[in-house]
DNA sequence: TATAGTACATACCTTTTGGTATGTGGCCGT
DNA sequence: ACGGCCACATACCAAAAGGTATGTACTATA
């Protein structure tokens, strides 16, 4: 089971309980802009991303009610992942703190932004 | 020194590199939510934080240039913290997830959202 | 026969994160 | 003289996060 905080002292606490980690604001970013996708197209849009974490990401995203999964139990597999009403809100939420770093992150980082191939729409 | 990647795949990867962690959004909410705060003052308001995580978290902030620091060189110790331009803005983006966060997170804890004390406007 | 593709699961290990405890400097109140 | 206050610094340890390697079941393709 997992175990989660009863109480929060704020709502953004209490959103991050639910995006926290590493990786689930970028699987929300590319399933927010490029819709439904297979297992191993997430893998190869989320750059970096290991498979263990994948899994276990994908799995908790699932039980926040934040993305469903569709299983077509054909062999070989194939598995559709999208987001769910409450993930596209999430999704809208988490757009302006995209645009903010977006143009802002010449300035912290001392480096251009570049649009890597994997992630370009 | 930090490191820090280079390339962003989208302004989102950018700007968690300046928020994440698990405390750089709480002291970013006071600091936008309850104004310039000395550190005592940060410590009690952001509720179960150590000493240590929160000398750290400002300091990586204040790099980033997030949050000024106003050392009044008194004795006994007198600092205050406020946002920057940046900060601000980075505030203002931070506000959609923060609504999201507390209309939707009966649905995902299960539990009622409860307003601590300390952390109350 | 052998290999690759698909969506996982799992054991094992390293790295990162975060907490506790303790120390520091200098002034102030007792 | 002594402890307390304040804003740190730092050493040490525990826990969590995350990566690598490997295995599974089944089919299609060479």
């Amino acid at each position: 089971m997992r175990k989660r905080k009863k109480t929060y002292s704020c709502g953004l606490e209490a959103a991050l309980a639910v995006t926290g980690g590493r990786w689930k604001f970028l699987i929300l970013w590319v399933l927010s802009h490029q819709g439904t996708k297979r297992f191993g197209e997430l893998r190869r849009a989320v750059t970096g991303i290991s498979e263990k974490m994948l899994i276990q990401e994908l799995k908790e995203l699932e039980l926040d009610g934040i993305i469903g999964r569709k299983d077509f139990k054909e062999v070989p597999p194939r598995v559709e992942y999208s987001l769910t009403a409450l993930g596209i809100e999430l999704g809208e939420a988490t757009q302006p703190l995209c645009d903010w770093g977006a143009k802002n992150i010449e300035r912290i980082s001392g480096q251009p932004m570049q649009v890597e191939p994997a992630m370009a729409s």
